[in-house]
DNA sequence: CTGTTAGCGCTTTCAA
DNA sequence: TTGAAAGCGCTAACAG
């Protein structure tokens, strides 16, 4: 990149400017520009020119000229609850990886678990032209018929499936990774195992509170679910604090989310200077700093690459096929083990 | 939102649907929409017939065609080096917020500290049209000179403040609160506190480490600093496994970041099956799971929202004003001293 | 009060 | 091997 005399920097070019530049029409910078040169016979020399300039002043595309004539765009929209959540700022990052590699961007909006915001969001987006939306809603499918223009944009859904939801889903295994982690727990302390549980009326909740029912009912253990409306640390520590006003601690816990679980150690480890060594605790996601609690955590990893990669897949199956994937996708989550003086 | 008689839903319109479907001009259907009906003193049946078309079909302005035509886009751009970094995703959700709250949307990037894909994450969303673009940069400031056309996009960058940087740059008070975090730490234990730091080429972190030699010298202990490369869990791992390879384990420990913390309290409650109760452990960022950790912990607590703040503020004065603000911008982070049976 | 027109920078098609 | 022209859906300026 040169300095012109006057020590302006002029920044990139647009074609026609390269195209008034070099004295060659648009339609052969263009060639040039988009590696076409071999397949229309640019000449040599016309490609060298045009190759000197661009290397010399820089080029940018303007994409936004050229999605309104293609009708792509080359992004895609994700609407998460909450950025912030490690899962979902996980899953944002794998997602962001998948359409970078892929040429594409991706968009962001958080719905903050508010159906307004979400629909808003969404709009927003569709307005914006992404190719592919993905959503992890907190409204029904219904919300999200009517929306669209000829199919346009794909659509998946991740991490909440909704029943018959009609568009494809990716989720993980919770009723089944719920039931092996309250199993699990249970043989550990040979007795019940208590679930705090946030947000029950999310369907991926709902399939890990049925997976800890289940796995309740085979073990013959009584099921004992305390339930809260927001998946946050203070409403975990609240469920806590009101538990321990009707009895001692329990032996076992268990939380739907990490969220739950910071919310309960904290008021634990507040109440009792310190987290009692033979608590066992169950919980979903994993952090590192759970390997430093002085107790026995197990807990469901989620695959969010996995998730993110079938999700992605899912789309692009939508937006260059046109075929619709099959609407049920479940990635396997991972029990993992850790600590225990016990 | 009807269905047609075919049964088909037919979406969304556009304003030349619309104009065509009511009779209307484009104008006339635009103003409407725009709610510049009283502005332009629109007859109210015209209003009212076309406000009860698009309440009937939808509406969806192409902001892809406005965006060539007004060239802003009404779009920000953002490039960290991860996006699953909790002290990153913050900053995104707050970002992503103040983009929402005025009719923004959010691009994101990751760099994952490599230039290169820095460079092409920039230059990716600079072709998409950003109106304006923050940046967590891992370059020096001269790699961005000569992206923009006219000035165009705006340019914050967060985080990291590179010496002489022509950019606005908002970042935290690493060097004070560095300073004040040792010095505490030192006065808990009186003695020394050793220094498990990643990345101290990185501005922010050289700022860190400067604080804290300061605070070493005027406390008059020695200053013991033991660095990596890679701010990574596994990195600190490995750091204090060599560490404890050549002695026993220090009285008090400060970590550069939440990463190297996690891999340095692991590596500990791996070695001696548990964290010993009298480690005081410093840092900077804040996880609601330490406050469930039998040790002392204080913590330099950034303050994301007010960096997301303060980063739109210059932005939007750049995008709207044409001014650019002031360079140097610091926002001020908070000790918050938790546990300790100590 | 409403309509017409001329582009924004690109891709696409056709023509030379 | 290169160029010219049309048009994507919108906005903005002007004309009635």
């Amino acid at each position: 990149m040169t300095i012109d005399d006057a020590g302006r920097r002029p920044g990139p070019k647009t074609l026609a400017e390269i195209a008034a530049a070099t004295g060659f029409s648009r339609t052969t910078v263009r060639f040039v520009v988009a590696g076409e040169a071999e397949r229309h016979r640019i000449k040599a020399e016309t490609r060298a020119r045009i190759e000197a300039y661009v290397a010399d002043h820089g080029l940018v595309v303007d994409h936004t000229a050229r999605s309104l004539r293609t009708r792509r765009s080359e992004a895609i929209g994700l609407v998460v609850p909450d950025l912030a959540n490690p899962f979902f700022a996980r899953l944002t990052a794998e997602l962001e990886e998948r359409c970078r590699a892929s040429g594409r961007v991706l968009l962001t909006a958080s719905s903050h678990e508010d159906p307004e915001r979400e629909g808003r969001a969404v709009t927003g987006l569709i307005e914006r032209g992404v190719d592919g939306l993905v959503v992890a809603p907190c409204r029904p499918p219904a919300a999200f018929r009517g929306l669209r223009r000829e199919g346009r944009p794909a659509l998946v859904m991740v991490d909440r499936a909704y029943p018959a939801s009609p568009w494809p889903t990716v989720v993980s295994d919770n009723e089944a990774s719920a039931f092996r982690l309250t199993r699990r727990l249970i043989e550990i302390v040979r007795g019940p195992v208590e679930f705090f549980c946030a947000c029950p009326a999310l369907p991926s909740i709902a399939a890990r509170l049925a997976g800890y029912r289940a796995a309740a009912r085979v073990a013959g253990v009584a099921p004992a679910v305390l339930t809260t409306d927001r998946d946050e640390v203070e409403a975990g520590a609240r469920l806590i604090a009101a538990r321990l006003a009707t009895g001692g601690l329990p032996r076992a816990v268990m939380c739907s989310s990490l969220m739950m679980l910071e919310g309960v150690l904290g008021e634990v480890a507040h109440r009792f200077k310190r987290v009692p060594a033979d608590l066992v605790v169950g919980t979903f996601d994993h952090h590192p700093l759970l390997e430093a609690l002085p107790i026995r955590i197990l807990s469901v990893r989620q695959d969010e690459a996995g998730i993110a990669e079938r999700a992605f897949a899912c789309l692009i199956a939508q937006i260059d096929g046109g075929r619709r994937e099959a609407i049920g996708h479940v990635v396997e989550g991972r029990l993992v083990e850790r600590g225990g003086a016990a």
